[in-house]
RNA sequence: GCGGAAGUGGCUCAGUUGGUAGAGCAUCACCUUGCCAAGGUGAGGGUCGCGGGUUCGAGUCCCGUCUUCCGCUCCA
């Protein structure tokens, strides 16, 4: 691959973040993007909403995304898969195991560690893990400060739930921590049906679940959050091509939509962080106000998941390649973006202030794709009723192709200033003389430029125009 | 979960030694203006995160709780 820097610290400031959160928890606030949840209520820790502004933001995301990854390609096909699964599939991969593990705390450093890594626990049940008791009768002390310890807990980062109107452990189900397994249990259902022949990939976008111990930094890490993946099944020998392939395409998907070139990097992990099911994991990184931290994440999964599928269900998981009439498992590069990452990411690298006249002006260079409002139609004299009419016909012609508003209740300089502000890239202007030449006004938020348009021409002016920024 | 800080109208904040809440911006209406956050007048909006306690009386003191932020753990 070209480019795998591994720069170590998070404070070497070659992009330094655009603004602190405050500003953009702030401007989400009070602009509409993102809202705390049930906010009336005091809140609730790792939630948040996304307001009228904000869920266009994330839809455009999420669409930009399904564009890139299966819309444009033939080798991907999309999947929605339910967030609740049979529980074994959760066994199967590992997430019961990795994911929920008695733990003691040391009282000192409050430092954590699993009961079963501890030393003189190796042949303790699961059920002496859990005893209260286990740490005094045991001796057990903190293996890097020996102090005192907690009595063992059970961490669960699964969330659990009923299904049925019985609550009884039987019917205990977990609400997905990852999407990704969705797509492994169906891998031959949609082999099968769209006949794709390897290498090929499944993506996916929706919510996933889990119990952070500590989530936080806004929408960064929440409780319950979005993933965008793509599961791209592979010969076991072509796994690390397609991984080194995918690497700088994902990088290359943010840069397209507007991320600083600089505030992206790279980041592999050692063989001591990887998670249980990664051979090989890279991180693309962005340069968050609070540092360098995790965008998306491209793992070489090799046949973990469909082995162990295949093992657990009894299933013949095998691909059969007809060219050199082979059986085997296909091995699996993930690529698994965030689905409230991005959008964060976008809204925040977007961000620009500039001093005019000592007042602070905020605006969202927001590509034109992820905008949330495509075109704002404003009338420079609201008190010809002729205007606000026209005003009115020309936003009805372009609300049926994209997303525009209308709005008079400042005057024209203030209208500007409120689009910039949500990132709309465009702004029509009525003005009197548009009533006899039958001509407005467009303007465009980056170059400031403006120009002259017949009003029969203004929607496919803003199509071509949207058409144009996607295609860049 | 642990340690530290904070929580007042949509946003940013003020609120003196406890006496029943203010400002700027924003929002809305009207007048004026008419191409890059103009001016004027007026209006709506908070019981001070929530619960309890002390007190004649608490935003202001005490306890609990929730939430946010900064560290420890993580990874979309």
């Amino acid at each position: 691959m070209t480019d795998t820097t591994t720069p170590t610290t998070d404070t070497d400031d070659v992009a330094p973040a655009v603004a602190d959160l405050d500003t953009i928890v702030s401007l989400s606030k009070r602009r509409g993007f993102i809202f705390p949840s049930s906010e009336i209520y005091g809140g609730i820790n790792a939630v948040w909403d996304y307001g009228p502004l904000g869920v266009e933001l994330k839809n455009n995301v999420k669409r930009a995304w399904w564009r890139a990854m299966v819309q444009e390609r033939d080798d991907i096909v999309g999947l929605d898969a339910g967030i609740l699964m049979h529980p074994q599939v959760w066994v199967t991969s590992g997430h019961v195991a990795e994911f929920s593990d008695p733990m003691v705390e040391c009282q000192v450093d409050h430092k954590r560690f699993r009961v079963d890594e501890l030393p003189g626990t190796e042949d303790l049940g699961p059920k002496e893990l859990l005893d209260p008791g286990i740490i005094e009768r045991l001796g057990l002390t903190c293996p890097v400060d020996g102090g005192p310890l907690s009595p063992p807990r059970q961490f669960n980062l699964m969330l659990k739930t009923h299904l049925g109107p019985v609550e009884e452990d039987a019917a205990i189900v977990y609400l997905r921590p990852e999407t990704a397994q969705g797509i492994y249990v169906n891998f031959k259902n949609v082999q099968a049906t769209s006949r794709k022949k390897l290498p090929f990939g499944i993506a996916q976008i929706g919510k996933a679940f889990r119990n952070e111990i500590s989530p936080g930094n806004f929408v960064f890490r929440m409780r319950e959050f979005e993933q965008m993946e793509m599961q791209y099944f592979v010969r076991p020998d072509q796994a690390a091509a397609a991984f080194d392939e995918w690497l700088p395409r994902r990088r290359a998907w943010y840069e397209r939509y507007g991320v600083t070139p600089s505030r992206l990097r790279f980041r592999e992990h050692r063989p001591d962080e990887l998670a249980h099911y990664a051979k090989k994991a890279i991180d693309v990184e962005y340069r968050f106000p609070f540092g360098w931290k995790e965008l998306e994440g491209i793992h070489n999964r090799g046949d973990f998941d469909l082995g162990n599928h295949a093992k657990a269900s009894g299933e013949n998981l095998q691909y059969f390649d007809p060219a050199t009439e082979e059986h085997f498992i296909p091995w699996i590069i993930e690529t698994s973006a965030g689905g409230d990452r991005a959008p964060f990411t976008f809204l925040i690298d977007a961000y620009r202030e500039e001093e005019v006249r000592g007042e602070k002006r905020v605006s969202l260079a927001l590509h034109p794709e992820l905008a949330p409002y495509k075109v704002a139609v404003l009338p420079l004299l609201k008190k010809r009723p002729e205007i606000v009419e026209l005003c009115h016909r020309i936003k009805a012609d372009l609300q049926r192709h994209t997303m525009a508003v209308y709005d008079d209740t400042a005057a024209i300089g203030k209208l500007y200033r409120r689009q910039d502000e949500i990132g709309t890239p465009w702004c029509v202007t009525v003005d009197v003389e548009s009533l006899e030449d039958g001509a407005v006004t467009v303007r465009d938020r980056d170059s400031m430029a403006q120009e002259r348009v017949p009003v029969d021409g203004v929607t496919r002016l803003i199509l071509d125009r949207l058409e144009a920024a996607r295609q860049a």
